[in-house]
DNA sequence: CGAGTTTGACCGGCGC
DNA sequence: GCGCCGGTCAAACTCG
C-alpha cells in the first residue's frame, strides 16, 4: 500500500459492524483521530499511528487510515466515493452480517446462495472419497454464515501479534500478488469459533495486515494487560481482547469526546472493536491526516509513556504535533 | 505425549 | 465450462 507516499491511499480497517454514528463512508481525506492498542510478543507496546508519515515508531505501530464499510444498501444517499483501489484485498470480505454469532438470520449473499450447491454436489462425490470431505461438507453446511470480520494494519515486525488468546494456525497461503503468504489462525478454543489471517502488507512489509473473524466467546486466557484498563464487562472485554487495539476517531470535536467514550463502551457490548467516528473535519490542516487523540488503552508498561491528555504529544514529534 | 505448525490436497466461489 | 484463487482440512511433522 502506499500509505506514505499518498496520504490517500493508505493502510485500512475494515469492520462489519459500525457504530451506528458511523458514517457509511469514511474517506481518507477526512482526517481524524484514532486510538490504538498493541502488544506483540516482544513486549506490549502502545501504538499510535497518524498519516502523516510518521515512520519511525520503533514499537508496533497501527495504521488505521481508511475505514471501508460494505453494507447492504442502507436507507442512505448513495455512499460516497471510496479511495482509489484500496489496498486490501479485505475490502471485498468485509460482509454485512448479524451482530450476534447466536442470529439465525441468513443473509441472501452468494456464499449462502451456493448452500445448496454445496449440499448435493460436493456430497456425491464424498461418498466415493475420503471421509474429511464429509466432515468438510458438514461443516460448510452447518456455519455458511460468515462472522463479522474486522481488518487493521499494524507495523510490526513479527507476523503474529499476541493479542491475548491462542491461537492455532491451520493454513498457509501463498497471496496473489504478493511475495508474502497469508497464515490462518483459529482460537484454540473449543466453544469459539474466532479466526484470525495474518498476511504482510506487499506494498509495505513493515506491515501486518491481520483480520479477525468473529467474537470470542470465552475469556482471553492471556488477559492482555491493555484491556483490563477499559473496565469493560467480560463479554465485551472478551470480544475487545480479540483485537489488539480500539480505534476511535475523533476530529475537531474534543468536547463531544465524553460521548464518544460513551458511545464506545456501548458498542463494546456488541462489537469487536469499538468504532466511534466522526467524519466533520475533512477541513482539518491536514486533511487526510488522522490524529492521536485519545488513548483508553495503556499497558502497564506503556502506561507510564502516556498521560490522561495530550497523549500524541508524548509519542509524536512536536513539529508533526503541530500539523495535527 | 499433547499442542502447535507445516504443507499438499481439496472444495467452492467467481470471473472470463 | 474452465481456470484461478481463497479458504479449509488433515496427515505428517516439530517442539517442549
Amino acid at each position: 500500500m502506499e500509505k506514505r507516499e499518498n496520504p490517500n491511499q493508505t493502510a485500512s480497517i475494515f469492520s462489519d459492524q459500525l457504530p451506528a454514528s458511523a458514517p457509511t463512508d469514511f474517506p481518507l481525506s477526512s482526517g481524524g483521530i484514532f486510538d490504538m492498542y498493541c502488544e506483540n510478543e516482544k513486549g506490549i507496546s502502545m501504538g499510535f499511528m497518524d498519516l502523516l508519515g510518521i515512520q519511525d515508531y520503533s514499537p508496533s505501530i497501527f495504521d488505521l487510515l481508511h475505514y471501508q464499510q460494505q453494507q447492504p444498501p442502507p436507507p442512505s444517499p448513495s455512499p460516497p466515493p471510496t479511495p482509489p483501489a484500496p489496498p486490501l484485498t479485505e475490502s471485498s470480505e468485509v460482509l454485512n452480517l448479524p451482530a450476534s454469532p447466536n442470529s439465525s438470520s441468513i443473509s441472501s449473499s452468494s456464499t449462502e446462495a451456493a448452500n445448496d450447491d454445496q449440499q448435493t454436489k460436493p456430497v456425491d462425490k464424498q461418498e466415493q472419497e475420503k471421509p474429511k470431505k464429509q466432515s468438510k461438507v458438514k461443516k460448510k453446511n452447518q456455519k455458511m454464515q460468515r462472522e463479522p470480520r474486522f481488518a487493521f494494519m499494524t507495523k510490526s515486525e513479527v507476523d503474529h501479534l499476541e493479542d491475548g488468546y491462542r491461537w492455532r494456525k491451520y493454513g498457509q497461503k501463498a497471496v496473489k500478488n504478493s511475495p508474502f503468504p497469508r497464515s490462518y489462525y483459529r482460537c484454540t478454543t473449543a466453544t469459539c469459533g474466532v479466526k484470525k489471517r495474518v498476511e504482510r502488507s506487499s506494498d509495505d512489509p513493515s506491515f501486518v495486515v491481520t483480520t479477525y473473524e468473529g467474537q470470542h466467546t470465552h475469556p482471553s486466557p492471556v488477559m492482555p494487560r491493555g484491556s483490563s484498563v477499559v473496565g469493560m464487562s467480560p463479554d465485551s472485554a472478551g470480544s475487545f481482547a480479540s483485537l489488539p487495539m480500539q480505534i476511535t476517531q475523533t476530529h475537531d470535536q474534543f468536547p463531544r469526546q465524553h460521548q464518544l467514550q460513551q458511545q464506545q463502551q456501548q458498542y463494546f457490548h456488541n462489537l469487536p472493536l469499538s468504532l466511534s467516528f466522526n467524519s466533520s473535519n475533512s477541513t482539518s490542516s491536514i486533511p487526510s491526516a488522522p490524529l492521536v487523540q485519545e488513548r483508553r488503552f495503556c499497558t502497564s508498561s506503556a502506561a507510564s509513556l502516556l498521560r490522561d491528555h495530550g497523549l500524541l504529544q508524548d509519542i509524536v514529534p512536536s513539529d508533526i504535533r503541530k500539523e495535527a
